[in-house]
DNA sequence: ACGATCGGGACTGCCCGTTATT
DNA sequence: AATAACGGGCAGTCCCGATCGT
């Protein structure tokens, strides 16, 4: 039922209109009877798809991360010959939820506050290491370019500069104003501890 | 009612009551029921102190802000010849919510996903200002005291500390044996900021 | 909350309301809709009284306990005097379910197979007891009086009597045109068990 | 589809499993859900042979009458010669339902309170009108043979003694105590009633 | 001010049954 | 003969408001 969901047209079509809520109301707002009348489907075909509401919100995180893998190897594909900039690739992936129309971060922090849930859990231990094993290949593909200091531990940095993104999602909920700064300021961090020492 | 909520004792034992159940059971799943049970008081005792399950919740979060800053002071004053290190204080300042007894991150988190809610954004709002406040002021101490280099901006330091704290909150919740080595990565890196340059 | 049920105004009407929408449509089909509309009140009121719609139904059996205990001491003490006819009491009080207005058959079967239920098996439990303490009592004021065997064994003869009964109970089920002469096969057992042997 | 039932391997299996699962949690908490995972079957297919759940619950005391009437002419027929004992088989045969094992009473309760549905309400008959047929038919063999008083009117006998059995599946549910007593009273009333005159 | 009882109603998840499809 | 997809009713949970007494 739920272990590898068949992602039918109806079930995108729901996740879709979820999403549109989700953009408009916020997680804890949007309630099952929106998604119904909005998706147009009973109670028994959602939960056809998942066994929770909470579920639901899990697929499309995990839904979100699958789109920003294609779009980020999309990307990559498109100016490959220029592998010489992967920090601003690296950048930009790890500050993407910071996108006005990104709805990763709301659900992301629902999640996070129904950790409890088994179902949820598994969604953002996925999350976690997909996330860190996209930011450490990253890094290890500019080591290999000659652009990154090939002498740091990739897997550590990632971890690293994946917590001060993950700061960064707080702060924009708390702080929004402060982010722009924060973000040079994460920049050029990145760019210190990246550069090689030549 | 609730803008100088009266910590009567009676106030003060449902807190205490609420927090030994959220270590329990988390916040999602600590329910009014449950208080009035825990704390062997009625719904409307508690509705006399605060007017949302929120609303309570925030108040836990002010509270512990409160008891943080309290401690900090008191070791403050019993170190206070040795200002030479506020580094320490202001690393352990940033990093307490990483002790297994504080509840103070699931409720953060808690209050994180329901933002929508005037009230808890109220909390939020003064949980982030005070925190700012709080650390920009323990750099000035030390940018007075000399052992903080005295060109950097204290309030943008502050909230870049800040960040990366709120990424530690959640990384211990996505992968706490990261936490060790992220703390010394933290620690480092504030050691390189902040040190004076001679 | 339930364990000495304040009765007040509002829940007898609502036990009232639902004992005709039983009488109506049968427990399994009385839904909690039907009931809230039927008697005007919202979910909330019915579950500030009881916790579940079973403990709902199982004060209805405990009402009609102590009506039917009512109603015989009222019976018995305006024919007071002619304590020559227990058997006729005795007789009318272990078939007074048969009686076509009566709710408490199908209650009582609803409630039987939920008896996995902890309150519902205390219902049941105080129903049993209650019923036979009732029977023995009424077969003692009998040997006191001389019209019955004094050498019987009331307990015992009590639950035996008992148990035929909700034979009965469950006959008028199945076959209710074997009823009326089983009731006469009935009187006339206990006749024979009763009478004294002088 | 369910007229005569095709007793294919696959319905003796799904019915198999859900006795096993009535044993264990009682019909009430017995799911499809719970059938269907048990028996590792779909939905469609526990459909295709029964047209609810109620029926199929159904299916199964009708499948437990035949093996105790199957039961039963194999004793008969062991220990043939023998009729004279007759009493035996027939007290064996209205308290065969006392045994442990036998999950015959807790599905023959549940159905009596789902009697509203017409096809629980032909199982149940079935299950009365073959109930008395086989008593009265062990009667009347004892009364060719001698061993039961000629004069008794066997159907109307019948009915009687099964009453008393039913009252014995309540009070086994009610008071399980009693039983023995009870069994031992419904015994020496048979005899009384079936012993011939002289 | 303090607090208890009573009541309202939105919401989730469970569960039975039906339909489309193969 | 069997599966997946779907529909929708229902019970029970939960937060909260309203009222009344102390």
């Amino acid at each position: 039922m739920s272990q590898q969901p068949h992602y039918t047209s109806n079930l995108i079509h729901i996740l879709k209109q979820t999403e549109s809520l989700i953009k408009e109301y916020g997680c804890a707002h949007t309630t099952l009877k929106m998604i119904m009348e909005k998706a147009d489907v009973s109670k028994g075909a959602i939960y056809h798809y998942v066994k929770s509401k909470d579920e639901l919100f899990g697929l499309m995180l995990q839904k979100n991360i699958a789109d920003i893998d294609k779009s980020f190897w999309e990307i990559l594909n498109e100016e490959c010959v220029d592998l010489s900039k992967p920090l601003k690739i690296i950048a930009e992936g790890l500050t993407y939820f910071l996108n006005k129309e990104d709805v990763s971060n709301p659900i992301f922090i629902y999640l996070l506050s129904k950790k409890e849930n088994p179902s949820v859990q598994k969604v953002l231990d996925e999350f976690y290491q997909f996330s860190e094993k996209q930011a450490s290949s990253w890094i290890q593909a500019g080591q290999e370019g000659g652009v990154i200091d090939s002498t740091i531990d990739a897997d550590h940095t990632a971890s690293s500069f994946l917590t001060y993104s993950y700061g960064l999602r707080i702060t924009q909920l708390l702080s929004p104003e402060r982010i722009p700064a924060l973000i040079e300021e994460f920049y050029s961090l990145m760019f210190e501890r990246l550069s090689p020492t030549t």
